[in-house]
DNA sequence: AATAATATTTAGAATAATTCCAATTATTGC
DNA sequence: GCAATAATTGGAATTATTCTAAATATTATT
């Protein structure tokens, strides 16, 4: 599995501009969550990581994806108290959780839509970021 | 420290309704949540009930927790990963998490802010639940 | 290209929140 | 008050994640 040379770029200018390295497993784990979009969690990385990278281990697929959060390439989603879930959609946008399927759905959000959340924040308080997460049935599993 | 009647009957209602027993412990726990309503962890929870119940055992927090969220009668709240939090406030409200001084806050929602967030599923999804946690700085760490 | 300095990976141990379990105790319906 | 059932208890088990220290890889320097 390849990288795509957009994303190496990415990545790499963000390793450096934070004094990390690019090594093949950050490359190899940051290439896994662009080519299968289904917010895996990080057991679920590390399982289709070892099909190219055998020797590759857990504690390294968690120490990749904290330095991939850290970095921002990806955000940590979490649903209640099941294992975090990775997810390299860098727009602003909710989860959707089928509570039927388990599917996580991408819901992408409005600039005006954010503005309104934040507009009925009391007096004094400021958000640098919102986490939106419903929950219920999706498209699939409809009656 | 004492249950007010109108919580009292609420809790023996619901517990009723769903065919379970009112207990010390369970009233106590719920006694807890409505007087000090700042979000607390089952072992906050724990070391607060002990103080006037000395032998209620950690399993039993939990277990009361669990019944009286089954209940509908109090809330989990979820940051992250961190411990998870019981509420007590039943209103349509999210979660303001302050970094700086760890504070949780209710944030009313209206209707419309609702429904407004329920209109930007996509045709087919279904929600019975959103849940929105802002993170920053509230109006007491404010520069 | 070799070497030194530093960062990363690795396997396994440690941690922390929560759940499970089996025995005891409390509550309810007769 | 007694039997039936449900809840509580303490401790063990579980699970996701983090920590640790040794081995390995990468980068900078000669």
């Amino acid at each position: 599995m390849q990288l795509e040379p957009q994303y190496k770029e990415l990545l790499d200018t963000a390793l450096e501009g934070s004094g990390q390295r690019a090594t093949k497993q950050r490359e190899h784990v940051y290439a896994l969550l662009l080519q299968k979009r289904d917010h895996p969690t990080a057991d679920e990385i590390y399982a289709r990581a070892r099909s190219e990278m055998p020797t590759i281990s857990l504690a390294t697929v968690y120490n990749c994806l904290e330095t991939l959060v850290e970095t921002k390439l990806i955000r940590q989603v979490n649903f209640e108290r099941e294992p975090t879930r990775y997810c390299p959609n860098l727009t602003q946008h909710a989860h959707f959780y089928c509570r039927e399927s388990g599917e996580i759905v991408d819901i992408e959000l409005s600039d005006q839509l954010i503005g309104e959340l934040m507009k009925v924040l009391p007096k004094g308080f400021s958000a640098q970021h919102i986490d939106i997460a419903y929950d219920g049935k999706c498209n699939h599993c409809h009656d």
